[in-house]
DNA sequence: GGCATAGGGGATAAAATTATCCCTATGCAA
DNA sequence: TTGCATAGGGATAATTTTATCCCCTATGCC
C-alpha cells in the first residue's frame, strides 16, 4: 500500500472495497472489534497466527481508511482501544455475509482447498 | 495456491472464503460471468486490466474450487464456455453485496484511498 | 539496576501473487 | 505467406504482501 509501481484499479465497487478489505487479517480484526475485542493484545490472543507486527500495520491501515478509531490512554502502562467507526460499522453485515457462506459450506470448501491434484506421488511409480 | 511455506489458516468461515475468492480478479470473474460474459475473450474484453494469462489462471482456480464449469467445444476457432456451478450461484448475493457497499461509498473509498500522508513533497523545504 | 507490562515501529527477509514474454494449434482472408 | 481470431500454458521476472528480528517508550516495584 505503498508507492506502487502497478496502477490501481478503482473501476468499480469491487475494486474499491478490495483496496480496503484486502490484507490477510483485516476482516476477521473489524470482527473481534466488533465483538467487542479493542485492545491490541486481546486481538493479538484472538489472532495468534499473526504477529504483533502484523496486526499493528494492518490496523493501521483500518484506521488510515477510517473503518476504526484509536483511543490512546494517557496511562502507565499503556492502553489502546480500537472501536469501529460507524463506516466500519457499516461493514459488518457485509464482513457477515462473507463469513456466513464460508461457516454454511465448511466442509466442502475444505476439501476443495486441500484437495491437490495429484502429482508426482511418491510411491506411484508408473513404470 | 501451490505448496505453500507457510501453513494455510483454515479456522473460520472467513478463512475458507479467502483461498477461493482471494485473488485480484476472482471476484469479477465470476460477476461477470453471472451477466453472461462466458467466453475468456469477452472476459478480458471486460477485464482490459488483467492480462489473458492471468485470467486463464484464475479462471482455472475457480474452476478447481467449483464454483464454475468449464465447456470445450470441439471447433475451430475453439470456443470455451464458462458457466457458474450451482455452488458459484450460492455466492452471487454475497459479492454482489460487497460490490454494493463500495458502489454506495464510492467517494469516499476512493478519496480515503488515494489520500496519500503528505511526505517529502518536493518543494516543500524545511530549512 | 533489572524486570514486567502494554504498545510501537524500522529494517529486512521471505513468501505469495501478478505480470510479462514467448511459444503451441487451426482455418480463413488478404 | 503473413496476419488474425480463438484458446492454452511453461518459464521467469516483477511486485506486493506478510513475516521475522530486534530494539524502543514509560512507570512502578523488588
Amino acid at each position: 500500500m505503498k508507492n506502487r509501481k502497478i496502477p490501481l484499479n478503482l473501476n468499480c465497487g469491487l475494486d474499491l472495497v478490495g483496496e480496503v478489505l484486502y490484507g490477510k487479517w483485516k476482516m476477521r480484526l473489524l470482527w473481534f472489534i466488533k465483538q467487542g475485542h479493542k485492545r491490541p493484545s486481546e486481538l493479538q490472543r484472538k489472532i495468534p497466527d499473526a504477529s504483533r507486527r502484523v496486526l499493528n500495520v494492518q490496523l493501521k491501515e483500518l484506521e488510515d481508511h477510517e473503518l476504526i478509531s484509536k483511543v490512546v490512554y494517557a496511562v502507565v502502562p499503556p492502553k489502546v482501544e480500537y472501536n469501529l467507526t460507524e463506516f466500519g460499522e457499516s461493514l459488518i453485515p457485509v464482513i457477515g455475509a462473507i463469513g456466513q457462506w464460508g461457516d454454511s459450506n465448511e466442509e466442502r470448501l475444505r476439501s476443495l482447498i486441500l484437495a491437490k491434484p495429484v502429482l508426482n506421488v511418491e510411491g506411484l511409480d508408473e513404470g
